[in-house]
DNA sequence: TTAGGAGCTAGAGTCAGCTCTAGGTCAAGC
DNA sequence: GCTTGACCTAGAGCTGACTCTAGCTCCTAA
């Protein structure tokens, strides 16, 4: 293999991308960059446009909570080369409807504590206490439902 | 302390939480528990209506991200009773800010993942090969960015 | 020419959040 | 009386995703 003499060294990569160092390794080791990392004289790692790009992709996917392996996988398909773009787009339409349910759960999480954030307001506001020992918004509904 | 006889089993708290019958008893080791789980007799763990709506808002809490020391911090405070309305609340909102936070970031994500979708539906579509080596969008735009 | 800094590999360690195991109690049903 | 099943405690183990260490190389600048 040819060395390769410009590009981006570890260092400036992991600056850019907010990887450490040591994940930027770790990536490579675990197969997650879809291309071969350049190696400069003295087996130094240097990276291409090409590279900074799939990092962009990987943080993207990592970001969301794809798990590393899922990760792989679709580096995997990539490094294969065309004709696999069925499973690639398969693959992405999976991830995002997963990051569109986790979007609905967190918002159903903000809902929830929200309204407890009002609750306490209220109670400071007007200097009362908190009846309920949680004070929780789900309590007291939970009581008025009862006959 | 006396032995309550009425309450829910860990079994069933389990079945209706979703928790596991081994998280929830970590959750008491961890003192991520309000108040003290009732015992009856021979020790089994009893459940009470308050005791469930804790582990409503923990559940809660916990789905959107936050650790357990920091829950436990909280749990402390309940505990600790009324008083300390401030610190819950502030606490409450730090966490309600972190969790808008995660949402903006997942739709940020979710923006780029299904522009990658769209690409590759559009390539699969025309039956064309995809040119860029990752099919991002983001490499071509960078591309057609190109003097 | 030597000190410092950035990089290299292989492999061990860490952290959060559970999850499981071993070895036991206890109540109900056959 | 015996088995079964749900529960108990203390503590070890697991998983995912890094993160760090030891011991090395290489380049640059004083």
């Amino acid at each position: 293999m040819a060395e390769v003499t410009s590009g981006l060294s570890i260092g400036q990569v992991a600056d850019r991308t907010g990887l450490s160092v040591h994940a930027l390794r770790f990536y490579e080791r675990e197969g997650i960059l879809a291309f071969p990392i350049g190696r400069a004289l003295g087996g130094r790692r240097v990276y291409s446009e090409q590279d900074m790009e799939w990092l962009t992709v990987c943080t993207t996917l990592r970001a969301s909570g794809m798990p590393l392996p899922v990760i792989r996988q679709y580096a995997d398909l990539v490094r294969q080369g065309a004709g696999n773009e069925e499973e690639r787009l398969a693959l992405l339409r999976q991830h995002q409807q997963q990051v569109i349910g986790q979007i609905r759960a967190l918002t159903d999480c903000l809902d929830v504590i929200s309204s407890k954030v009002g609750v306490y307001e209220d109670h400071l506001a007007q200097g009362t206490e908190c009846l309920d020992a949680t004070a929780s918004s789900a309590g007291s509904e939970a009581m008025s439902n009862r006959p």
